[in-house]
DNA sequence: GCTTGACACCTAGGTACGCTATGTATAGCA
DNA sequence: TGCTATACATAGCGTACCTAGGTGTCAAGC
């Protein structure tokens, strides 16, 4: 998957994750791999800013917990955050059934 | 439809539309508009430079005319730039249909 | 004991790309 | 005369993802 090609969905990505249950950083990685096949394969140095700026911006809360010994900083979805995620999912319906309708691929069935 | 969504997308577009014959720029971004109704609405600023872009990678060749006293600068796609419509195709469908498996949406049909 | 790898976090800097704002120029219409 | 549409162009901005490097713990293998 080129990488790049993420730009703009990331949020939507993380904020679906968020919706079940906490996650932190080193599992979101590994969940998005495990959903995706491997697919989906983020470097750490995407996943965690992307997490700041979404705690930045209200949609997440931290709290940092010590498992094993090791620090773990563990994410929750706020309020915002589910409205968020399902407005995002909006908009990526809207946006493929768009890119669809113009690269003339398969009718996109909208039972969304 | 939220603009820096097209991030890394933008080039599939504008290759498939080239697929249909030669445009120049400003009819491209008449097309675009046209095919999607209004939802993909790309300033000049956008088009141009990609045309550029796209040009310099080989993907285009572009040749000057004159049509009602008005400078057109005509694109065409190359065969690489065929080639590269083709892949950024197939791209987008590996891409869309993971972020589809992601976000739980609609069973979307492989029938690609 | 030491090394390697998985786990778990972090950030500075680079790069790429789409957009804003602005400029040029012609044609047509009010 | 001025506005709108047509048609091109680019400098500079902002953002977001990645690269590359860093810290530290724990478990397994040699």
């Amino acid at each position: 998957m080129r990488a790049d090609a993420l730009k703009g969905h990331l949020d939507l990505l993380l904020l679906t994750i968020m919706q079940d249950g906490p996650f932190h950083g080193y599992a979101v990685m590994e969940e998005l791999r495990a959903r995706t096949d491997g697919t989906i394969d983020l470097p750490e140095g995407t996943i965690y800013p992307a997490l700041h700026r979404l705690e930045r911006a209200g949609l997440l809360v931290s709290s940092w917990s010590e498992v094993n010994g090791r620090r773990r900083r563990s994410y929750s979805l706020t309020p915002g955050g589910k409205k968020a995620a399902q407005e995002k999912r909006r908009e990526w319906s809207a946006f493929a059934l768009t890119v669809q309708r113009v690269v003339g691929a398969p009718a996109w069935p909208t039972m969304a």
